[in-house]
DNA sequence: CGCTTGCTGATTGCTGACAATCAAGCGACT
DNA sequence: AGTCGCTTGATTGTCAGCAATCAGCAAGCG
């Protein structure tokens, strides 16, 4: 018999899918910083109960993606010059202690696949699909990530990755210089590939430290003004 | 006129406080690993709605402290060796980044405080109140944190730290050598006073190194036994 | 005797209605 | 004019009941 694709996938329960479908909204920018979210209207589009959308809420409140007010309101997190700090802060963290795992416990097949979707991330850029190219960029730190074999630093490092999208669907940042880009990627897996954990560390903690110092000395000055994007009051 | 307490404390949402009772339970030991939790009977318990105790059970499926398995059960998380590896290895990178930034942009008065309480520990040790010496132990962990003024690492390492209290008590795991202890702590601290914020790192950083290389050497070995937690099926 | 199949009790998932809370606007009083 | 207190409409928080799903067991079949 033809091996069957389970059908959990699609029994999602029904509180996810819906949290799936405020994220997307979230993650593509639908829904900008801060807006208001009323749980009777999202139940009505979604066509569930206030219940459920509630409960999808609360996932997203811990994804870092929206804000609850106690008795009084949800909305969709802001972005402000702290929080991108805190995200970029937090990713080097995350993706440092995942590149020094990865580099302990690498195989031959784990190698041939990060270089596999480091070379896609060429094509992209090559093509001048910069989208698809930070698509890419994402998949490549998760891949990087799920080599450490650690399921709460994959999971904490998927909400963190989410953040940083969201972060820079708002601000409207894009990478300026796509060679270096792939330059730092290329150094990063194949030190990983040869098994040099410290170093590994060390790139992946390194690889937004631009952004990091940019950020530290923006609040400094005096908070206000990431990118184009509206801060949130906090 | 002089500050006053918010009421909302006494305020907070009756799920928290659900959350708060039964996460008390879990740390205390009360609810062992690997043991079901029925909606109905902590709802009559509580003398709350299922609902509510549904999205608290939520709360600490979030926190790393309870597990759902959909359309069949809640239980309590468990306390494999490879669950405790990954904590110890979050927990070195979450305060390692908490003791750089600590180290960063500490004050005066942030340095007095901190050798306030690291002055509880030394009492706490000399009284032989190694209950309490535990606790004020992870008061110090998190007092650095929370120098860093960063919500998400506060709020990830307050997640992680509970993980650490549950998994000493489900492997009856006491620390062996308090003296050590003190010395460590107080290096630490005077290095995060002293602003020398990559020392201060590694030192966070390695302050569970011993524990982390026993839990990866067991790991490889063959996976189960936590000291004398009864392993859950994964 | 071993395997599949269909029931059954228990438990979780979801919903609609009710209660508590809030912010905003209006009017009275100082 | 400004502040306080009330009312009101909107919104979130909580509850009790119905529907969907599951693990276990017993009957049926080879």
């Amino acid at each position: 018999m033809a091996k069957l694709a389970s059908l959990k996938s699609e029994k999602r329960l029904l509180d996810r899918r819906a949290a799936d479908q405020i994220r997307s909204h979230i993650l593509e920018g639908v829904l900008p910083a801060g807006e208001r979210l009323l749980e009777t209207q999202l139940s009505e589009e979604l066509e569930v109960s206030r219940g459920t959308v509630r409960s999808a809420l609360a996932q997203l409140a811990n994804e870092g993606l929206v804000k609850q007010v106690a008795f009084t309101r949800w909305e969709v997190s802001g972005a402000s010059v702290s929080d991108a700090w805190e995200i970029y802060t937090l990713r080097g963290a995350l993706e440092g202690l995942g590149a020094r795992l990865a580099a302990a416990n690498v195989q031959a097949a784990d190698g041939k696949r990060l270089r596999a979707i480091a070379e896609e991330l060429v094509q992209a850029v090559r093509q001048k699909r910069f989208q698809d190219a930070i698509g890419i960029d994402f998949d490549l730190h998760t891949a990087i990530v799920g080599l450490a074999h650690h399921k709460r630093l994959a999971e904490q490092h998927r909400f963190i990755l989410q953040q940083v999208r969201f972060h820079m669907v708002q601000s409207g940042f894009l990478p300026d210089d796509y060679e270096a880009l792939i330059a730092e990627h290329q150094k990063l897996i194949e030190t990983v590939i040869a098994g040099d954990a410290d170093h590994a560390e060390t790139l992946a903690r390194n690889h937004n430290e631009a952004e990091v110092k940019l950020l530290a000395k923006l609040l400094k000055q005096g908070a206000s003004s990431a990118g184009a994007a509206r801060e949130a009051a906090s």
